[in-house]
DNA sequence: TCGATAGAAACGTCGTACCTTTCCTGGCCG
DNA sequence: CGGCCAGGAAAGGTACGACGTTTCTATCGA
């Protein structure tokens, strides 16, 4: 259809030389991408419809099939759509999954962080305006079940020794708090910045005072305090202080 | 990691059904792009680097191209790579932009918004969580160049009296607080949700008492200043109450 | 020396054939 | 009558192979 083989008969363009480094014609599977994205987005394709088979979309826009799943893999990587195998498969309409997305930020400011553009020093700063407030929230919206994952955490944390372990431990804590806050907005953005932390920025020996992990396990325990008890006051208090005590587990690579 | 690939020659599986749906194994594209991606992530691919033709990446993995071209796509949607035709083209591993993380995350939360998992209430908290601190930051950090950027936001604002273009000078405004923080992290997470305020939960009719905007530019104003003065307390207080202020201007569709 | 041109390298697109997964249907057999 | 099992059908997954297109490079000729 859409004629994108142009023997360039005519004048195509040459009125807009300057500041343009786009190629000359977007590709076709981006072409494809975009016009599918446009009906997913405003609304004319909703979560859950099926999209025709491959082939026949294909057909509908004069391209070939290959052409079409490449397209097809650049909305899947954006979560707008997922595709299933067998009769009953096809290419559907998803609705967003914020883990997804919470994947995607992880690895974007994984591959920003140390650089210039995003010093260990940023991170951490994020990290605590973020989370001090959010614990507040947290003490005053906790249901009983987010208590018991809290409790549950620090026993296992207790429990596990190695470092490794310990801290992926440490961060599930943290996670619970946030999501306690019942705001999925900032779980979804928090999460990431947590996991890169642990992931990329854990020095190898953590701590030289042996009392480190003593100190995090009672500070722990206070915050959870608080947040069982409402203090929303006094928990986001008692999550600022845990957070610059533990400021210099991390370090740069 | 969950071991997905049970050869399990007899028995197919109706024992376990729940809560598993993930395909026996990955597609291959998958496999390709995941560890494409740890190759990237980990630092063995840095930015600028150059990988294999195509043909060259299928050699290695033992796929064909078009398994490695799907892989691409995906890498390329997630701006780990960018492409590139001509003999000096190919596939590059691309520093990160932040602007694109932000569109992404824009249009993600746009999508999202407004359904129970992501009521504006939820949007607006997160705003608020977020800003209030920020504009301490802000007014500890600021540069003479921001400040200028203060005045000269507020100065179109009060100019243009289109409602449309109203708002858009008003969020303007709240970006370079947010950029004065001098922290690339928050500016990239908090930018995005402004947006999506902005263009969708604005309401048609924004105010109501004709003092608003009057109130608006003074607020404004009275942060600025704050900001100028290096008031970080002050100047996130006029920032928390204004935004409970403007609050209102926001509604479901 | 300079410009035009031919070549090469790499991505972009097409088309076809075949495999794999899944579901559905219908028939065989107890 | 009812359940099990084989085969068909639909749709995505993979493999090749061929050719187009873009862009740079190097060479040749005026």
């Amino acid at each position: 259809m859409s004629s994108a083989n142009r023997k360039s008969a005519g004048l195509p363009d040459q009125a807009a030389p300057a500041a343009l480094p786009v190629t000359r014609l977007r590709p076709a599977y981006q072409q494809v991408a975009d016009q599918l994205r446009e009906l997913i987005l405003d609304g004319s394709l909703a979560p859950g419809d099926r999209l025709p088979p491959e082939s026949e979309i294909g057909g509908n826009f004069g391209v070939s099939r290959s052409t079409v799943r490449e397209a097809l893999r650049v909305l899947a990587s954006q979560g707008l759509v997922k595709t299933s195998r067998g009769t009953t498969g096809g290419t559907f309409v998803s609705s967003v999954d914020p883990d997804q997305i919470s994947d995607y930020l992880e690895a974007s400011i994984g591959l920003m962080s140390g650089s210039a553009a995003l010093p260990l020093s940023a991170i951490l700063e994020a990290r605590e305006l973020l989370e001090v407030p959010a614990t507040a929230l947290a003490a005053q919206r906790r249901e009983q079940h987010h208590l018991d994952a809290l409790h549950a955490a620090m026993e296992r944390e207790k429990r596990s020794r190695g470092r490794g372990m310990k801290f992926r431990e440490h961060q599930h804590f943290h996670d619970v708090i946030m999501q306690a806050t019942g705001n999925g907005l900032l779980t979804m953005m928090t999460e990431p910045v947590f996991h890169v932390l642990r992931t990329r920025f854990l020095k190898p020996s953590p701590v030289t005072h042996e009392g480190f992990w003593a100190m995090v396990d009672q500070e722990h325990e206070e915050i959870t305090e608080r947040i069982a008890a409402g203090d929303g006051e006094g928990a986001s208090e008692a999550m600022r202080s845990h957070l610059v005590n533990i400021r210099d587990a991390y370090g740069e690579a």
